[in-house]
Formats: C-alpha cells, structure tokens, sequence
DNA sequence: ATCAACCCTTCCATCATGGCAAGGTCAAGG
DNA sequence: CCTTGACCTTGCCATGATGGAAGGGTTGAT
C-alpha cells in the first residue's frame, strides 16, 4: 500500500493541502483513511480523484459539477450523454462569461484609444463615465 | 434641495440600496446627511457618484480603481494620462480573464465533439479528465 | 389604529482559495 | 536525551461583489 502524507499527495496532484481538506469537508472525496496521530495517508485511488478534480478545476467546473462528473466517472453504467450535457452547459457559460468580458473590454478600449493620455485634464474616459445631463437626477444608461 | 431616501436614489442609479450602503461602509462615497430619525438622504452630487460608480462597474472596474478614478474626477489638475493607465491596466486584465475562460471553453467545447453523447459510458471528457497512467502515483499534467 | 412600505443595523452566504495561529508529532543530528 | 525544523491537526478570518434574512423603528395613508 503506497500511503502518502497530505504534502505528498498535494505534490503528487497539484492541489494544495489546504484545499485537499477542503474538498473533504464538503464531501467532494472521501476522507482518507488516519494513523493513531491523526494524519491523513492517501492511497492511489485518493490520488486518482484528486487529479480529476483538479484536471476539471483547470477546465472552469465548479464544485457541483465536479460531484456529478466523479460520481459518473465512478457509475459504470452510466451514459456519455449525462456527462456531455454538463460539459455543455459549462461551455456555454464560459463563453457567456467570456462574451460578457468581450463586451467590457471593447468599450473601454474603444474610449482609452480616444484619450489624449497626455498632461491636459480632458478625457473622454471620465467623460463617458460621469452623468453627462447635469440638471437630471436619473441616469438612464 | 432635491433630497430623496436611499430607495429613490437606488432607483435613480441602478445601485441597490445594499450597495449604497456598502459603498458608504467602505468609504467609497461620502456619508449622506440624515434626518433625525436616522434616515439617508442623497443630494445630486450623491446621485451622480452614485451614477459614476455604476457605469464604472459596468466596465468591470473594481472598487479600488473605482476609487482612484473618482479622485481622479474630483481633481481638476488631473492629467488624462492618469486615467488612461488605470484604463489600459484594467482592458489587460479583462483580456486576460477572456483568454482564460477561452483557453477552458476551447478545449472542453474539442471534448464535447468526440464525446458521442449517447447511452454508451464510454466518454472521451471522463478520460481526459481521469488519470490515464494507472501505475503512477503523480500526475504531470 | 392599523397596515404596508420603507428605513436602520448586523450577521450570514456565496465561490474557491490563501493565510495565520496555536498546538501536536516525527525524524535527523548534536 | 534534547533540540530543531518540517510536517500534521483544527479553527478562524479574509478576499470581491452581492444578496438575503432577522429584528426593530418610522412614516404615511387608509
């Protein structure tokens, strides 16, 4: 039995031990078995989950969605269906998130290219940025 | 004096009066008179930070920035270089999140179109995320 | 007088992660 | 044997921006 402490196992997957301990308190793995001290040892199959959920963490998944993958990764009677359909979704809210930042970024890069950038105190970031109409008390946009 | 409660303020800028009062807590507007009762009460100079502060979120700013490009506003011997520093730093940032979430979608979104979708559990997604050498204890990738 | 709508403060929750503190344990070297 | 440093444990607090709920006070209209 190849028994690793938590610092190894946090090497071994690229998780840190904070977050090893994290996912066990919520129940995202399963806590590992413990020495007389209280140490936690991890074992291969500990190790396997971990880079999974690490591997889904790079890939933007939130945690609820990383219990449903590990519990289909584990149901062998599973169908590829049920997993394509949260990746879709996870895809879909990537690239609204993305669009969303798209949208930010563009508007402002369209007003920084019109600012002088120099020493006088115009600009058209401030400007576009400040309620233009002065007498009203709403703001519209 | 056109002094309305928070709610009305709320309402004229799109901020919730939560909000209103978060950015109060944390010194990102003025504190706004009271009446005895203990009540807000916001002028037009309120409304239009107010104003400000929404538009600037709107544009991903966060609150720290926000807090410069007020000063920044208030400063009538401001330099538009100022600003535009502030601007430019946070289209980098807004485009390096976007890249991000791009880099996750593109490869998840290549994942969904070899995964068949259908009632067979063998998932393409579900490999790519499991370990796929079974011997080793460490995870490169 | 009552009732709805509003106001106040304070605490808690999100999501994933890091940090710090206080205390226990273990292995190597003097 | 004792110290030292590296590790382990738990628990609390913080992030950033926002929402929610609890619990209590005020106002205004019916």
């Amino acid at each position: 039995m190849t028994l690793v402490t938590i610092k190894q196992a946090s090497e071994a997957t690229g998780v840190s031990p904070k977050m090893i301990r994290h996912y066990e308190s919520i129940g995202l793995i399963a806590a590992p078995t413990r020495t007389e001290n209280g140490y936690r040892y991890y074992g291969p199959d500990d190790i396997n989950s971990l880079c999974f959920i690490r591997r889904a963490r790079d890939l933007g998944f939130p945690f609820e969605d990383i219990r449903q993958l590990l519990a289909l990764l584990r149901d062998k009677r599973r169908s590829s269906a049920e997993v394509k359909q949260i990746a879709l979704r996870h895809v879909a809210e990537l690239e609204a998130k993305a669009a969303q930042l798209a949208t930010m970024s563009e508007a402002l890069k369209r007003l920084t290219t019109v600012c002088p950038g120099n020493s006088s105190p115009n600009c058209p970031i401030l400007d576009a940025l400040a309620p233009s109409q002065q007498g009203k008390l709403w703001c519209n946009s």
